[in-house]
Formats: structure tokens, C-alpha cells, sequence
DNA sequence: TGCAAAATAGAACGATCGTTCTTTTTTCTC
DNA sequence: GAGAAAAAAGAACGATCGTTCTATTTTGCA
């Protein structure tokens, strides 16, 4: 009873240590969004992790190293959470306003917890080394999945043929920026109304048809 | 020579603690402009001031009244720096302008040294407390006066009557937020074009008279 | 010029940091 | 089930942290 029989996990044919690691990093990116990539201490997550320190600190060998496991896991719940759900909506302004509304929808979750590539850039901005190379390269994919989904909408038509992609995107990325600052810093109550709102301003400007502006779902099935 | 006479210093009639508490205060934003209020340690305050440790400590008591004196000094260059040469332009999209264009360029500066309110934004996220409070406090005063220069140039006349002033703030304040980040962390060269051309969209959007839209100084006598 | 007060320095504290080394426990394989 | 390999724990390291206490130096005023 004590000990109840071992529920095989859902890692397939993990050995322990693959398993306990990624436990750890998972306890790992729950500090770190919360206190920042700089404030996750070995000591703190061992606790979490109920192991000891030198425990923990094996998997990794170097503090570096946990935090770019930290920065690699995040990636991948951002890709899997904006990302790839966006990509069923069709090609073009459908999957802008999906990529987006993902975007902005893990933004308000992170009220709460935190985002990592906010705190990261703040944290890493002049300290160089591996671990800002990665949340920069893990940033930087991202807007330039931003600026094909603009390019794309662009050459199906349902942006002005002469828009400036880039400039476009930047515009997008300051309202997400904002969201998180003045919702979870400020504490503003309308933010997430603002950014909505901000967002049909940007895609009228940039000649968005009408049907997409509105802020009620898009349908459309894909090809 | 070794000792030349005693400058009589700008501070006037300062007592030799407040004047060396103020230069500690300087060096002390340097510091956290750079590596973050949470990463202002007094021992490297002291080798930058060149002091003993507890020499530096004595004229705080504590870490965190350190922090505090930093923030208040930051607050106190923001407003002379970015607020203040403001006024002097005319009441209305003049001074909106203004304010914005002294915004750019404090960031833009910034992009090398860093800025307090956003670093300190994602550190103190969620750490409750006096040090929190003061910065959030500075950043919605200043928040304010770019939402009450949006009400008066709506008074004006110079945007439209019906225009959502918060929501014009809050993407304002996205496009300073998209600046530091990209220029800052991401290094990306184009960042400051694209403020300025989002400042545009802006306000073409919120129905500014063309004079206002066009890049070129404003150089109307005020009343 | 002398003396109290203010300012600074110096040493030490307990705590925590990342890391290393050694020992014990657990896991996997034959 | 025995024995090798992997994983986890435990103890200790030097360093740095904020802070406290005491001693020394510097300052400003009578």
C-alpha cells in the first residue's frame, strides 16, 4: 500500500534517469518563470524536486546547463501551444489571427506564471553566452514564423499587396509585449481588451477584408 | 597638485555624507541599469564607489532601501529627461509628439545601458513589496501623463473626439516595449524605424491632422 | 585649535550559492 | 538473485551575499 505497484509511466522505455530529469526540468521551468532564468537555484529546485542538491545537480553538471534545458523546454511548449495549432487554420490571414489569438491566449495564461522570453531578455540582455544564444534563437524563430504567416496572407491576398511584412509584426509584438507588462506588472484590468482591440487596428490598417476583422471565430475548413 | 583645492561642489551646503550618498546613488543606477535591482549587490557597489562594503551599506541600512534610492533617482532622470522638455511644446498633438519622440530617445539610449522600468517590470513581476510598489507607482505616473496628453489633444481638436484614449496609450506603450526588446536583446537593426513608422500609423488612425503625421519637427509657438 | 559627531573602514556572522568528491542506494541486465 | 552500472545522497569546499558590531578616520562647528 505504501508502495503501490509501478504505474508504467508514460516515458517509453525511459530508464530512471531520463525520467527524474525531466521531471526536473519540469519543476525547473516552474521556478524559472516565476523568478527568472537568474533566480532558479539548485538548492531551491532540489527542494521542489524533493532530491538533494548534488542529485539534481547531476543530471546537468553545470547550473548553464539547466538553464538551457529550462530554455529548450519552454521552446517546446511554446511551439506546441501557439505554433502548431495554428498551422491546421488555412494558409493566409485565417492563420495569422490563429497564430495570434494563440499567441495573446498564452500571454494571459502567463499573467500567473510568467513568460520566460520576457524575463529572459531582460535578464540576458547584456550577458552573453550560450544561454542568451538560445532563448534569442528560440525568439527569433517564432517572429520569423510571425513574418511568413504575414507574407503568406500578403501573397493570398488578404493583405494590401504593399505592406511592410516586418513592420507589421513588429506592431504585433509590441501588443503582446504590452499585454504581459501592463497585465501582469500593472495589473491594468483592460489590457487584454486593449491588445484585442489593437490587433484589429493593425489588421484594418494593413488591409485585412472585413470578414477578418471582427472578432468572432474563423471557420473556414482548410483547402 | 596631488590635492587639488576642494571644487566647491553643486550640491550647495551638502554635508560630505549626502554628497558621497549621491554619487553611491549614481554608480548604484549604473549598476542596476545594467545587471538589474535584484543583481545590485553592495559588494560591487563598493569597489565601483571605491568604498568598504559597510561605508556603502551605512547610508542605506538595508538592500532594499538601497534599491528604493535607485528608483527614485531613475524616476527623477526619466521625468527631467523625457516629461519635463516636454512642456515646453503646446498643449495638444504637440506635445504628444513631444513626449513620445523624448520617449524614443531615452530608450534608444537605453538599448546600451538598459531601462529600469522594464528590467525591474520582469523582476519584481510578482515579489511584493515597497520596492515593487515604488517602481509600478513611477511607471503608472508616467503612464498618466501620456494619458492625459492624449485627452487634451483630443480636446484640441487634434484627433478625433471619439477616440479610445487608454487604448492609443497602450499601444504607445507597445511600441516602446517592441523597441527595447528587439533593439536591446534581439539586436535587430531596423527597431527604431519601425517605432517610428508605427507612431505614424497611430496616429493616422486616431485622426491626427496630417501636419502631425509627416516626421518632420514641429516647431509651432506655443500659445 | 579642540572635540563631539558624522562618516568610513574592517572584521566577522550565518546563510546560500555552484561545484566537487565520496559513499550509499537504486536500477538494470545477465 | 548476483553483480555491474547508474542514480541519488551526503558532506564539504571556497566564494559571495546582506548585515552587525566595533574601531578608526574625517568632518564641521564652537
Amino acid at each position: 500500500m505504501s508502495n503501490p505497484k509501478p504505474v508504467d509511466s508514460d516515458q517509453r522505455a525511459a530508464h530512471k534517469g531520463q525520467q527524474t530529469k525531466a521531471a526536473i526540468v519540469e519543476a525547473a521551468l516552474g521556478l524559472a518563470t516565476q523568478i527568472g532564468l537568474e533566480g532558479l537555484s539548485i538548492g531551491a529546485l532540489a527542494e521542489v524536486a524533493r532530491m538533494s542538491k548534488s542529485g539534481v545537480f547531476a543530471h546537468f553538471g553545470s547550473r548553464e546547463e539547466l538553464q538551457l534545458s529550462v530554455v529548450r523546454a519552454y521552446h517546446e511548449r511554446f511551439e506546441a501551444e501557439v505554433f502548431y495549432p495554428a498551422i491546421d487554420a488555412p494558409r493566409g490571414l485565417p492563420r495569422l489571427v490563429a497564430l495570434f489569438n494563440n499567441w495573446t491566449k498564452r500571454t494571459t495564461t502567463e499573467i500567473d506564471s510568467g513568460c520566460l522570453y520576457i524575463s529572459g531578455a531582460a535578464e540576458f540582455d547584456d550577458r552573453p553566452g550560450p544561454v542568451r544564444d538560445a532563448l534569442a534563437s528560440s525568439v527569433n524563430t517564432w517572429l520569423a514564423a510571425m513574418l511568413r504567416a504575414v507574407m503568406q496572407a500578403k501573397e493570398e491576398g488578404h493583405l494590401e499587396a504593399d505592406i511592410d511584412a516586418p513592420q507589421m509584426v513588429f506592431e504585433i509584438h509590441g501588443l503582446i509585449l504590452a499585454l504581459h507588462y501592463e497585465a501582469r506588472f500593472l495589473k491594468t484590468s483592460q489590457s487584454l481588451t486593449h491588445t484585442a482591440k489593437g490587433f484589429e487596428n493593425i489588421l484594418k490598417r494593413y488591409g485585412a477584408s472585413e470578414m477578418f476583422t471582427k472578432p468572432k471565430p474563423v471557420t473556414l475548413k482548410p483547402a
